[in-house]
DNA sequence: AATAAAATTGAAAGCGCTTTGGATAAACAA
DNA sequence: TTGTTTATCCAAAGCGCTTTCAATTTTATT
């Protein structure tokens, strides 16, 4: 049942009816009871199509995703996600996904904003020289940036955690127990997450007059295998690292198989801290060693990206957004003095 | 732009432009080109929502969660829509997100299809007593399900993998090497995947006349720390299973956890097989020993389940569809004779 | 040249809602 | 009672596209 033929039960005016459901203040308060019965007896939905054409708003949110799968399959997304949906949907909002497809990213970005299919975009994944930020800058969408650019940081909002911030202090950590040569498992350096996880820990190790060694580094996809895989090539070669540094706990399982392997001990032979995104099915502390651990939410991030961008929808004009979040450094048992 | 302006500046009647863009065939060549070149330059986009209101099709398939977040976080979604995603693009679709908020799924549901919000959906998590598929055949609405419920299997449309199949098999894998008692760490059972794995397995049980016992039996959540949690109540009980079967990969990690702590050596002292949905960041092969696996990859479920879909919208008075995916038995290291 | 058929293009209505620019009714003050 | 103010309700246009039901132009036939 449309809207039309609500009014016309109600024997009253399209407009009033609009009104009444939508809670304008000039309808009395006898006809606003009247029509809000009515429309749940005869069972009215609106139709979002012809609202979003009449008000020029899509009330949606984009997640576009380049043709290039491999962010697709990260498992944290569907943390990310999980927590900017519930914001999303609480506020009548839709969460939009584009994923694969042969469109360029950019073309659908641009689609997105001038047939008006979205009325904001969440930046993932974000580069330092990310052509996203000008593109969208130009096409006036609304967007908030899930991690940080090269651009100056008070020119377009976004919500980071301290990445530098949290691998410097884990790494110092390491270099106050002793630890001399640390080796470091990263993500994809090309995102800006993992190079400023690099530059904390480089930092780190500055600071304590401490070699910065690239070969007992690696940086690519946070996969068990790549874990296992990297931390065996490290562990084995001469003068190995006494401490890893992990950028997720997905490596964290390999790591731990290679390091059991090589006869070591966690937490004794060597140390191992990670990031933990608070992955619910995979928790630092369950394990033996108990994990040291960078320490952020990926789904309260999420939630708060999704604040941020309704806010910048609602006010485009209004001060620019950012937030950098502290990172909790919770040391366990996987930490240890160097050994001797 | 709009298409009334477009055109405007071409000198021709909005019918015609855009039965030049979308490929009507009784718009002359020369009118198609001129119509697509002049379109190009001025930076013509079409306007999704009305479109969709002049036409009555959504163009988007919604994917519906329950206020209850659990599902959410399973990180197998994030492959299962990814295979989707790139078939609903191809074909001009949006994929939807619906997580969280306080309404209701079943109303969702009814706001979705009588508001014309979406096209079609995915019914995920099925249940034996699934109230979802009486409702979206009251509603109208093209759908698949993701799994299956109890109704009969031939009057609504849904794609699985062979479950009990793939347990019955595995366990009479387990049984063949001699193999007496089986611990069982299941998902949850209210989802029909899982219960029925739980078939399979005491179907096979039942063959060689073994006894189901359910003290080395678990389901609920696949996470790691469950895995590991389980597998060492079920194998320090007296007259501890010399094999276990897991329900995912994300349980592999605690339960080897678990039989590393307890001495034991998988493949020796304990058989192992898990089920592995495909997962990128979590591979079988290249743990020690190698896993022996039930495997079916959710991604191409998700791509075919979309395939499914979209054909069901284009044509919904057309034979239902149904898939039961037979699942590879991959034979690994870690699985040997049961020990004296 | 006239007529018929085919090809191409167009006017206007409609999808279902919101909102502009009122009109009308009720309440209040002189 | 009359005039003014306030509260409440309404007609119609418009958002931007598609599609129905034509009209016009071009081509073929007699």
């Amino acid at each position: 049942m449309n809207l039309k033929e609500l009014a016309h039960h109600l024997n009253l005016s399209q407009t009033t009816v609009s009104r009444a459901l939508n809670g304008y203040p000039e309808v009395g308060k006898a006809t606003r009871r009247r029509v809000a019965d009515e429309a749940n007896r005869l069972g009215y939905r609106p139709n979002a199509h012809a609202r979003r054409l009449a008000t020029g708003r899509a009330h949606a949110i984009g997640y576009v995703f380049p043709s290039d799968r491999t962010v697709m399959i990260d498992p944290l997304f569907s943390d990310f996600v999980a927590g900017a949906a519930d914001v999303y949907t609480s506020q009548g909002f839709e969460t939009l996904l584009h994923a694969g497809g042969q469109e360029d990213e950019m073309s659908v970005y641009r689609r997105y904003a001038e047939g008006g299919a979205v009325d904001g975009v969440v930046v993932q994944a974000s580069h330092v020289d990310d052509p996203r930020i000008a593109l969208l800058n130009e096409l006036k969408l609304p967007y908030i940036v899930h991690g940080r650019t090269g651009d100056a940081e008070n020119t377009y909002p976004w919500l980071d955690i301290d990445n530098c911030g949290a691998f410097q202090k884990a790494t110092k950590l390491l270099t106050d127990f002793g630890h001399k040569r640390i080796g470091l498992l990263n993500g994809l350096e090309t995102i800006t997450f993992a190079l400023h996880r690099r530059q904390g820990y480089e930092n780190a190790l500055r600071e304590k007059g401490l070699a910065i060694d690239e070969s007992i580094r690696f940086s690519g996809l946070m996969t068990e295998e790549n874990g296992y895989r990297h931390t065996k090539r490290i562990l084995q070669q001469p003068n190995a690292p006494t401490a890893l540094l992990l950028s997720s706990m997905l490596m964290v399982w390999g790591a731990m198989r290679a390091v059991n392997e090589l006869g070591l001990v966690v937490g004794k032979d060597v140390s191992m801290i990670a990031h933990d995104d608070g992955l619910p099915f995979l928790s630092a502390d369950g394990l033996v060693p108990a994990l040291t651990t960078t320490s952020s939410s990926i789904r309260a991030a999420g939630s708060r990206v999704a604040e941020l961008l309704l806010e910048r929808i609602e006010n485009p004009e209004g001060e620019v957004p950012h937030e950098l979040w502290n990172v909790d450094l919770i040391v366990r048992g996987s930490t240890g003095q160097a050994p001797r």
